[in-house]
DNA sequence: ATCCCGAGGG
DNA sequence: CCCTCTGGAT
């Protein structure tokens, strides 16, 4: 077995348990808290979205929503401006072209408004259960430290990251890898210490 | 001061 | 490649 396919087993094993802190119902209510979670924390978008989905609780009543009102429900997750305009540019498009239904393809996808590639990755991994892989700051970071990528580009990073990982995978893949960045593989002090592949990373070794 | 489960535009 | 958008947590 390479030096990859042992931090594969290791990262499985150690976060066998985890899953995604945004967890919804359906795929209206993911792909909205994935918006916005730009540069926001998953507990704040949380916090929001409890009344934000009594308020909209579908493509519906968002593409009616009034915008001002609406910034008021999500400012405190910052970029609140873009977020509010964008959400309700979506949800009349979802309504216009998608029979308010959230499409589930990459193209369609990110034709909606503040959907780009991640964001639409997540929705077709986690709402729709397809086999795609979204990098996010966190997916990025500890990918490039552990040797399974090679650039700050978050498409090269996906291209690298899923030839790594088999398939099926892909969707917890995405868990592990942003678990161990946020518990272990921190942005500034990583505690390389207690890090379940610290004898194999070639970012502890240099 | 730095980062957060980014996207869009130049 | 660069920049801007943004409040909150640490």
């Amino acid at each position: 077995m390479d030096n990859k396919q042992e931090i594969i087993e290791r990262l499985r094993k150690e976060y066998a348990d985890v899953k995604s802190a945004l967890v919804y119902e359906n795929p209206y209510e993911l792909l909205v808290a994935t918006i916005l979670a730009a540069q926001c924390t998953d507990v704040r978008v949380n916090i929001v979205t409890k009344d934000l989905f009594k308020r909209y609780p579908s493509p519906k009543e968002l593409a009616e929503a009034d915008l001002a009102e609406l910034e008021s429900y999500i400012k405190t997750c910052g970029l609140y401006k873009n977020k509010a305009k964008n959400l309700i540019a979506c949800a009349q498009r979802i309504m216009s072209e998608y029979g308010g239904q959230v499409p589930h393809t990459m193209e369609e996808l990110t034709t909606l408004a503040g959907v780009g590639r991640k964001t639409a990755n997540v929705v077709m991994a986690f709402a729709f259960g397809l086999p795609a892989f979204a990098v996010d700051t966190h997916v990025k970071r500890v990918s490039n430290r552990i040797g399974f990528a090679n650039s700050d580009n978050p498409d090269k990073v996906e291209e690298q990251v899923t030839k790594i990982f088999r398939k099926e995978d892909w969707a917890q893949a995405h868990h592990w890898l942003i678990w161990h960045g946020r518990r272990v593989c921190k942005a500034q002090k990583p505690l390389c210490d207690t890090c379940c592949i610290a004898d194999l990373c070639p970012y502890n070794n240099k």
